[in-house]
DNA sequence: CTGTCCAGTCTTATTTTAGGACCAGTCTGA
DNA sequence: TCAGACTGGTCCTAAAATAAGACTGGACAG
């Protein structure tokens, strides 16, 4: 029997993991927010073997992430470009980030970094109550679904 | 020789999912956030083999997202807290809810809520720009550091 | 046409993971 | 107090995922 894995999990973290909860989707994620659209694009950027690139892009279409489409520059090559659903990853990407700049580099050790149309580096990721209010994780609690499983 | 993976990438994005990108660190680190601290309350929880788990807890300690604190309750047995390194994995965990959330429930299917002390539950994340304008992903660009690899 | 580029598929070797068996200290209650 | 259960692991094996590269067939440029 197969393992099924956290798809059908109650807890929506447990199920986003499943979906997209691997190095090389996030990567190329990533990839797809800088502009990349097509396979030797990514497959030069990230080093990934092709077939796991292969599977991976067929994957993340299947999920509604990226879908295929006709190449910009009018050639009879194929691109992929984000859907509303990977766009919509723009905060996992963003929190990855922020969290790897504050507690992964060293004291002067250089990353790139995020900024805006004005060239000014981004704030930090904020968690607002219904009210305004920022939030931190002591601020907050899960409350369970009915089902059992997580 | 040993693959070297991304710890060293000058993309932060690369080096925090080399440090915490699989399913299974990411989802002990939800299960600290509800307040697990024991190993055999993670095995329970997550149905995760003790071999794996045993790694995972290890690893999340070298990296220094949990440190191992004598148990709470008195007895001689060993606890895993989070640290502050931990603790700002906050948001990465939220952002992958809220992208579950909305990707990948059908309609009226239930899953577990994040509130806050008075029960609400939470906002969107949001990204700031230094003055505090709400940014998406299309004001934002990378910029690169100077190396090479990313 | 010919050679090169693009976007893959297939194969093989290596690494990782899942699932259990096993084990040594700790605690509990009869 | 000591038998049995609980805790927190280690170790083994089988199965699955991944890396690396050879190979392929259509697109395109000269």
């Amino acid at each position: 029997m197969k393992r099924t894995g956290f798809a059908e999990a109650s807890c929506p973290v447990a199920r986003a993991l499943d979906a997209i909860g691997d190095v090389w989707s996030l990567l190329i994620v990533r990839d797809a927010f800088d502009g990349l659209r097509r396979f030797g694009d990514f497959q030069k950027n990230l080093g990934i073997a092709k077939g796991m690139l292969s599977a991976r892009l067929h994957r993340l279409v299947e999920l509604g992430v990226l879908e295929p489409v006709p190449a910009s520059d009018g050639s009879a090559y194929q691109e992929y470009a984000l859907t509303k659903k990977g766009r919509d990853l723009f905060p996992v990407v963003v929190s990855l980030r922020q969290w790897g700049e504050a507690n992964l580099y060293a004291r002067g050790e250089v990353h790139s970094d995020l900024v805006d149309e004005a060239g000014q580096p981004v704030g930090k990721l904020v968690l607002p109550s219904r009210a305004g209010r920022p939030l931190t994780w002591s601020d907050t609690r899960v409350r369970k679904a009915g089902a059992r499983k997580r």
